[in-house]
DNA sequence: TAGGGAGATGAAAAGGATTACCATAAAAGA
DNA sequence: TCTTTTATGGTAATCCTTTTCATCTCCCTA
């Protein structure tokens, strides 16, 4: 019942460990050989042993005399959140590809909570990290650059770190599509509820939003509400009746929940989308199944962002490169809830 | 720049390295005091010598020699399941508590990928497994077992493993509950939708439906539907219309996917709750606040559920005990679905 | 024919912490 | 005073793999 090492596989097929390593750690080439010099049968021999004797490589020397974990870290704000949920799924099976396990953990949109995380992986040894930056983050994610550890920014930009990975979203061209989309279709007064979160993404959905109705002429009607993720049930309520009565005619929602909760309230009050309130969300939502009329929405390439943060953060650790930028398109989900009457 | 070992702290503080891993590894005692032998000068110089130093104990090399990683797995069938989400932070800050680290991977409620992840954790050597078995697991999860490692069977019972911990609801009380409390205010076509799938808790939660409806004499009326996680949306639409045409009075939703479908379409179709179904549900949602009246739901014990899991699993591994098991008590939170007239 | 290069293989040295076992000194008991 | 504990500390083996470097054979070229 003891465990089979890399010698007992050596001594069964009569060669040295030095081979056995080799073919255990060859990447298969493209013309379908192994990449090692060993001879074809040689190999052929220690990998059928290999097999008959159940060999597994033990993870922790191997780790300890390469200095490599071959393990990621993802640190997402939060794990439950629908579009990190999503993501998440796209950077495991990307991960597994290129033989990464990998360590999550959850910030909670809190600096302080980064920091343990990231102390956490940190003595972990991870060989890369792959992090959507919480405001305040620098200091964290800073560690780990320090270190020499690999990191990849998701989601979120974040000023003055170097030699790191980015793939975001063009958020100003998001923020400029919704808008536009609206004011294609005759509206004036659109307005727009974001977080008081100091994040990129945000801020920069803010910057597009702004830019297009001023370049309308419609800087008069242009409004951005704030309010916090603790609390978005109760005051986008406020906000939302507060909007209706003002005579606003369209919303626009930046994150997937706070069309979430929008529309929540929107039903409920028994709002009509879009007599009532034009709208446009933002990610793809079992919610929208709510209205008779599709929801117009943004969509975020899920699949390009896990597969992208992967694929860079793999080339940084793999050939000790500095890190890649990706920034990728949002696409407008056309829908009735932005049709004027 | 190079990297602080244990010999380096052992030299600066002029102990041996024996020394430096007793102070590092000991536990402190509920007296204050480390449980190492040794002093008390002596383990608060190391300790001193440490921090300076910014010594980090290697975990390779640590896993290496002692054969433990102080890792351990964890895996739900979808960690964006919104009941594993929030079961998933519990689990992780109790697992920090005993110093461990949790890698997450998601089965998909599907038995292939179970083993491979099963392979891929097993590989990885961790410590011990918390999972959510899926229908024909059986056979991933007695390769854990097999090899020794512990494993804490979550949410779900499975028959015929022995040696497993496990946490898991009283479903069948479940079932009841809510069958009686629908009974105790003088409804009697009550029905239940349900998944396909063969996993004990929902078989339990119908066994527990069942039972009340015939307790009570209602037999006739007892009426199980079932549809699958991936046609839900398309499927509940019909179920609902057809109970609504013969004149069913209330439904049970035994999970929160099922809850969240059901709902959502009860609301688009402008069904009234309770008057036209009474409802309910399961698991906290947010889409209860759709509803101008307050929606009865069953309420699992999340919190108990994840810090139980890590509980058990950690006495498993540091006695090398035989798994414990806990049944956990819903509880039923009143609501206005649930008020003929 | 000597020299060089390529291909295949092996020996042995890390790599850093844990831990079984041994050693010493001081305290306690006889 | 002498022996036995007890408390404290050290020595060295061990965990398993990766990786550097050396060796050896064979073949090709100048």
């Amino acid at each position: 019942m003891k465990r089979i090492t890399i010698k007992d596989v050596a001594k069964e097929a009569g060669v040295s460990v030095t081979l056995v390593s080799f073919v255990m750690n060859a990447k298969v080439r493209e013309d379908g050989r192994l990449d090692c010099p060993v001879s074809a049968e040689t190999a052929e021999k220690v990998l059928e042993v290999a097999k008959r004797l159940g060999y597994k490589r033990n993870p922790a020397a191997a780790s300890l005399r390469s200095g490599r974990t071959n393990t990621i870290a993802v640190i997402p704000t939060d794990i439950s959140n629908k579009f990190f949920a999503g993501l998440a799924r796209y950077i495991e099976d990307r991960s597994n590809l290129y033989g990464y396990t990998v360590l999550f953990g959850s910030s909670d949109e809190n600096a302080a909570k980064l920091g343990d995380v990231m102390d956490a992986v940190l003595a972990y040894n991870v060989d890369g990290i792959i992090v959507a930056p919480v405001a305040g983050g620098e200091k964290a994610i800073r560690k780990a650059t320090d270190l020499g550890v690999p990191v990849v920014l998701l989601d979120r930009d974040i000023e003055g770190l170097d030699g790191v990975g980015k793939v975001i979203l063009d958020d100003q061209e998001a923020g400029r599509m919704a808008t536009e989309e609206f004011i294609r279709h005759g509206f004036k007064k659109i307005e727009m509820i974001s977080y008081t979160l100091a994040i990129s993404s945000l801020k920069e959905r803010e910057v597009g939003y702004s830019q297009t109705m001023e370049a309308h002429g419609l800087s008069d009607f242009r409004k951005v509400h704030h309010t916090t993720y603790e609390t978005v049930d109760h005051d986008i309520e406020i906000i939302i009746q507060d909007m209706v009565s003002r005579g606003v005619e369209a919303i626009f929602l930046p994150t997937y929940s706070l069309s979430a909760a929008a529309l929540m309230f929107i039903k409920k009050k028994g709002l009509q989308v879009p007599q009532d309130l034009a709208v446009i969300g933002f990610d793809k939502s079992q919610i929208y199944r709510l209205f008779s009329t599709s929801v117009a929405h943004i969509l975020q390439p899920q699949k390009e962002f896990g597969e992208n943060a992967v694929d860079i953060l793999h080339d940084m650790i793999e050939n000790k490169s500095t890190g890649r930028s990706i920034v990728l398109k949002p696409t407008l989900i056309p829908g009735g809830s932005v049709l004027k009457d």
